[in-house]
DNA sequence: GAGCGGTGAGTAATTACTCACTCACTTATT
DNA sequence: AATAAGTGAGTGAGTAATTACTCACCGCTC
């Protein structure tokens, strides 16, 4: 009656994030075929015929995951700030660490790679949002700051992605193929930016010598 | 006899590698769970009762597929060689247009990233033969050039992961994502190498603004 | 008592894998 | 040279288990 077994039923928004919650990671976990509804039903605590009633097909449980997943955004407002200021090296580190933090889960990584490798429909939406908004925004960037004469003639799509590259490849051995980080995050970052500013600033040619100093 | 069609038998090997051949391009566009036996079977140009007669198990078949294709290192030589005159631009180029190049097939990259997301046991392996041995030598070089002076001190292994990384990513984009390429290979290549050299080598450096974040 | 959250017990199709068997070809014996 | 016996490639027709999905039916709460 009160106490004990209080199963209150949830409404059914609730057990829609629920399922969703639990089908992601079971997604992104083990791809969408490695993964039965029978599981999705046991994760979400419910019976498999309820997962059915609140999605027609498993296929549209994946859309309707890949189509929330879509936050990101409170990112690039700080990047914008600091890219009016022209701060170069912390319009890169935003970036970069936003990727490489302590914390950061796998989860979307795996998504978005099993959506691109299996085809999905959604892929290419999903793939837009989390990583096009960032190069498009941060080609951007690179090409004012090629007009503004502080950085180096490159074609800034591929400066943005080859910078992108550093980092989502970072990520990828670390989390997809287990490689340990042997350095901190922080100084992980560090190095990254480092090594793409440097490639990137505008400085005086002095044609490639080694400079035995030190 | 003879009569209507000269079917010979083909040998055990022969038929081995026909399956392996099969299989490795069906796993690749659609995963181990996304690939039936009975699809290989089609594929081979056999039964599907053939296919367990040559291996035991759908896993065992992908298992030797992974073990077979650890062809690379024709190229290392090359790099090896480069390294040796110390033509720093001719090492890093050889190792990205090895990767960027208008031929190659996506089939090793997509059984590459499938085998690592479906934790499939040999995938480390198969990332060790395939990846681990470029960034490896890669440090090796760049450490040694830190040593002699012409490159600028940073940790070798996370600079050759970020070269490596720049490379990797493009293929991703366009190989797994459909990104189109805007630039021929030539130029891409060029222009990442141009990036990370410029980023690497021991220059006298003025602004003062490379300095550790905090 | 109506609507909605929730379920147990299905079903048809597909799955990896097996088995009894045939056929092409080789080798040993006559 | 003829043939019997053996070997291994190859298959059609299964099977048991699992799959995504359905449906008739609860029972709580407005």
């Amino acid at each position: 009656m009160t106490a004990r077994s209080k199963q209150r039923r949830s409404t059914s928004q609730e057990r829609q994030a629920g399922l969703i919650t639990a089908a992601a990671s079971l997604f992104a976990a083990k791809g969408f075929n490695g993964t039965t509804t029978k599981e999705i039903a046991r994760a979400a605590g419910v019976s498999e015929a309820l997962v059915f009633k609140h999605f027609p097909t498993k296929r549209a449980l994946y859309g309707a995951i890949l189509a929330e997943k879509v936050t990101v955004n409170e990112l690039l407002e700080a990047v914008e700030e600091s890219a009016k200021k022209r701060d170069d090296r912390r319009v890169f580190t935003l970036i970069a660490s936003f990727r490489i933090r302590p914390g950061a889960d796998s989860t979307l990584l795996r998504l978005l790679l099993f959506s691109a490798l299996e085809g999905h429909e959604l892929s290419a939406m999903f793939f837009g949002k989390h990583h096009r908004v960032f190069y498009d925004h941060l080609a951007t960037y690179i090409e004012t700051r090629i007009v503004e004469g502080a950085f180096r003639k490159v074609d800034p799509l591929l400066a943005a992605r080859a910078f992108i590259g550093m980092v989502v490849h970072h990520r990828l051995l670390h989390e997809i193929f287990g490689v340990p980080m042997h350095r901190s995050h922080d100084e992980t970052v560090t190095t990254y930016v480092d090594l793409f500013l440097a490639g990137l600033v505008h400085e005086p040619k002095a044609p490639a010598q080694r400079r035995r100093s030190r």
